[in-house]
DNA sequence: TATCAATCGTTAAGC
DNA sequence: ACGATTGATA
């Protein structure tokens, strides 16, 4: 909050002196070779910030008018010319830099757009918001909160406390018997929160004569009920509550439509429709009655105003890539950017095809692949670059083999002068990086697992938070609760509800009843531990009290003047809680990392001093919760990149290893039944092959274990959709068979056409794919384009993996294993395609094999 | 209140 | 297979 909403007026016409605009190297290298050859257009001089860029980044840049949407295909060098039409606006003084609001999805994106903008403005760029979404809206709604009702320094709820309030709602209505989880009423609310909607607003459409509807908005209307009690709102309300906030009050929402005259969106195609109508309300034009009121009150605004007096919309910029929307799953609706034209008249659309990343074997690749979904604009990238290597495709045995696969590849490339950070493996579910990793651990092969716990998710460290926020917020009673026993104090469930109960028979905040407790008749100890919590919480908070202040209580001097900071807060709470002594003196040794972790967020709340010196408690849980992930910003490692391909969006590597590309889990079989989840699939695809500069290595395993047990996997169809001289197939999912093809090692143990049990329909060649599909068919959900028949794939990958067929097998057997030679048969368990054969293998030991597919035979 | 066995549910993930 | 969470037991 560093520039007053109102101190400053800022002419669209300023004058001033202008900004000396340089780029630094790495701006400039973000087209890479594709830089040269577009020098000046000739003509009048033109701005630095336009060199190297193409005619269409050129115009992205340089265009002025209300809305501009940037349809920015995958590497077509989007952020820069981003950051530069930032910088543009402010060269051609169309705008102050207080007048613009960046907006984007993650605070690594934010954080990016603002060192690159610094980079090239310096200075100049203060006062620029660039942000998230929920931090722009917690920004707004902490000032205003007391317009609709909240504390300034309410609460943010992350899903954890989401779930552990629905948890109570849930039992104390008895609603799980209408089947009701946590999980599943908490998604169902962010979802219609998204929309917009509230609990009053479902229920006036809901079908009230199904018993489960009506339980829904019962637990709907007791969740926002809690939050409200408690000062709280979740991630869904900072962006919900901050429309309301401007639908409900019009002259609150001409303040920031006066201030934020330009307005930049990244990722528009991941915004969901409360995003969107923030968008909207934003951009509105400020009516000439308000304008007028606006003056009358001291506000400038006569720069601004039109012939009609009133003040015109801000200009409104949106880039994104339908084709690279993968999480329509948490609400993402890309009609928002296909509407685009229709929601802004006169919208110019901008096209950017070229691209700055990848060899054009790996563009057309992705090409091929995204051209399989249908109601999409066509858009084709293009490289300047050549071909490039072919894909590598690779097909393993096991999910150990190709993970075996990749870590060799990984040492071939770093033998060949690759730097390991500039490799990146991806893989569509969490549960994968089990074998990468016990493959990598075991190559010695640097590398680090991108996503996964976050620090601030431990819960020591939200047991720590806890602590703050209750000083911050005392009406919070979820923070209250948390930390009533933590550590032990002897204050047990029964003592819990008994408070919460006689909190809300008394119209008490839980934080009031605690102080109360001495009339609950509890046993003196357990009263003595309560009182001696909320003794401690109260003199925290009396910390955080200016020293200076006037009769009236309003701080004299600095704002926080004689103020405790946050680590001295914290420190204070840790030592009068024993909550760090406890974990210390605790001889489970997992405790001991605990308390180191507690210490780590000492040192943050000092830093936090450090770098923020007039920053409070609110600011710092503010960040704490919106900025979860910041330490994985250390990317400059010298270590190979795990991540699932959601995570890698957004990124880029030399080399990138794709595994699992198998029917099942990419796409998903979770993604089968949801409408446009196959789509939505092969766009996660897309964004995979996309994130590759050089080398692009696809995988697949052809059994893979999973839930405990091992399944039969069938190649992705989306390997059909790839041009097969595209890629390379070092070992391929077809195998010797009457259609030709390679021998791959271990897969070929049969010559003799062990094609039987066609009579299985578990067996049955369904789709030209030699696929077999586990329980139901895959033929149907396929998802071919129509018009396209089977027989007519390019490709001539069959995807025939080996078959067993109904080779019978018992203990006592003797059989012969393509790799492990001869062994005996001692147990034959599971059923049908899943019967595993537990071999003693005459000088390989012990091992199971899956009858169907492993490359045995009988002797 | 603490510990242990049984049970459950496993797509992705930003803030 | 695995981890988190729940329920039963001492």
């Amino acid at each position: 909050m560093t520039t007053p909403l109102n101190a400053e007026s800022a002419p669209a016409t300023a004058r001033r002196s202008a900004t000396p605009i340089i780029l630094d190297a790495s701006d400039r290298a973000a087209n890479g070779y594709a830089a040269q050859g577009h020098a000046g257009t000739g003509g009048a001089r033109q701005s630095p910030l336009l060199d190297g860029l193409n005619p269409q980044q050129k115009e992205a840049v340089e265009y002025r008018g209300q809305a501009l949407l940037i349809i920015a295909g995958a590497g077509s060098g989007k952020t820069s010319v981003l950051t530069r039409r930032v910088a543009s606006l402010l060269e051609t003084r169309d705008a102050w830099p207080s007048q613009i609001l960046a907006i984007t999805f993650t605070n690594k994106a934010a954080a990016e757009m603002r060192e690159r903008v610094h980079a090239i403005l310096g200075q100049g760029s203060d006062g620029m918001w660039i942000s998230t979404f929920h931090s722009s809206c917690v920004r707004i709604l902490r000032r205003e909160a007391e317009k609709i009702g909240l504390s300034s320094t309410f609460s943010i709820y992350d899903s954890a406390d989401t779930k552990v309030t629905l948890k109570r709602i849930i039992k104390g209505l008895d609603a799980d018997t209408y089947g009701f989880t946590p999980g599943s009423a908490g998604a169902k609310i962010s979802k219609l929160k998204n929309e917009l909607a509230d609990a009053d607003s479902y229920a006036r459409n809901a079908n009230m004569s199904d018993p489960q509807e009506v339980m829904f908005v019962e637990i709907f209307r007791q969740y926002s009920a809690r939050l409200r009690a408690a000062s709280a709102l979740d991630f869904d309300d900072l962006i919900g509550e901050t429309v309301y906030l401007f639908r409900a009050f019009p002259k609150v929402a001409a303040l920031y439509r006066r201030r934020f005259r330009h307005l930049l969106v990244d990722e528009y195609q991941d915004t969901n429709h409360a995003q969107y109508a923030l968008v909207h309300e934003l951009t509105r034009p400020v009516t000439a009655e308000l304008a007028q009121e606006m003056e009358d009150d001291g506000v400038h605004v006569r720069n601004l105003r039109d012939m009609t007096g009133a003040i015109p919309g801000a200009s409104l910029t949106v880039v994104g890539d339908s084709d690279q929307s993968i999480y329509a799953f948490r609400g993402a609706d890309t009609r928002n950017i296909s509407g685009f034209e229709r929601d802004y008249p006169g919208a110019k659309v901008i096209l950017l095809e070229q691209n700055y990343r990848s060899t054009q074997n790996i563009l057309s690749a992705a090409n091929a692949v995204i051209g399989h979904n249908f109601d999409r604009t066509d858009k084709k990238l293009w490289s300047a670059g050549g071909d490039g290597e072919k894909i590598v495709g690779f097909t393993a045995y096991s999910g150990h083999d190709e993970a075996q696969f990749v870590s060799d590849e990984i040492q071939v490339l770093h033998a060949a002068g690759m730097a390991y950070r500039d490799m990146a493996v991806f893989y569509r579910t969490n549960a994968q990086t089990r074998a990468l990793e016990e493959i990598l651990v075991r190559s010695a092969t640097p590398y680090r697992v991108v996503g996964g716990t976050k620090f601030y998710e431990r819960a020591e460290i939200k047991d720590a938070l806890a602590y703050l926020i209750a000083v911050a917020n005392p009406v919070d009673e979820l923070a209250l609760r948390r930390i009533l026993n933590t550590p032990k104090r002897g204050i047990g469930p029964a003592t819990e509800t008994g408070l919460s109960s006689f909190a809300d028979d008394n119209e008490l905040t839980f934080r009031q009843a605690m102080r109360n407790s001495a009339s609950l008749g509890l046993g003196p100890k357990v009263t003595g531990a309560i009182l001696k919590l909320a003794e401690l919480l109260d003199a925290a908070a009396l910390m955080l009290v200016p020293t200076s202040v006037t009769d009236d209580g309003v701080p004299v001097g600095a704002a926080n003047d004689g103020a405790a900071n946050v680590s001295e807060v914290l420190e204070f709470l840790l030592n009068g809680s024993g909550l760090l002594a406890v974990l210390r003196s605790s001889r489970d040794p997992q405790d001991e990392v605990r308390a180191e972790n507690i210490e780590e967020l000492v040192a943050q709340t000092k830093d936090f001093n450090k770098e923020n010196p007039d920053g409070g408690l609110v600011d710092f849980l503010t960040q704490v919760s919106l900025v979860a992930a910041a330490d994985d910003l250390d990317d400059a490692s010298g270590t190979v990149s795990l991540m699932t391909l959601h995570t890698a969006k957004g990124l880029e590597y030399e080399a990138v290893f794709l595994t699992g590309v198998e029917e099942g889990l990419l796409p998903h079989q979770m993604s089968a039944n949801e409408p446009g989840g196959p789509a939505e699939e092969r766009r996660l695809f897309y964004v995979g092959i996309t994130r590759a500069r050089k080398r692009l290595y696809l995988s697949l395993a052809m059994t893979r274990a999973q839930f405990g047990d091992i399944n039969v996997a069938m190649p992705s169809r989306y390997l059909q959709e790839i041009p097969a001289e595209l890629i390379d197939w070092k070992q391929s999912p077809g195998m010797a068979n009457s259609r030709g093809g390679t021998q791959p090692r271990a897969l070929n143990a049969r010559r003799d056409g062990g094609f039987g049990g066609f009579g299985n329909s578990l067996n049955s060649l369904s789709d030209g794919f030699g696929g077999r599909s586990r329980g139901s068919n895959s033929a149907k959900e396929a998802g071919l384009p129509p018009g396209k028949p089977k027989t007519e794939w390019a490709n001539k990958i069959t995807g025939t993996v080996r078959d067993n067929g109904s080779l019978e097998l018992a203990a006592g057997d003797r059989i012969r294993h393509h790799d492990f030679g001869e062994g005996r048969v001692n147990q034959v368990t599971g059923e049908g395609t899943k019967r595993i054969a537990h071999v003693q293998f005459d000088s390989m030991g012990a091992k199971k094999l899956l009858i169907k597919i492993a490359p045995i035979e009988k002797i």
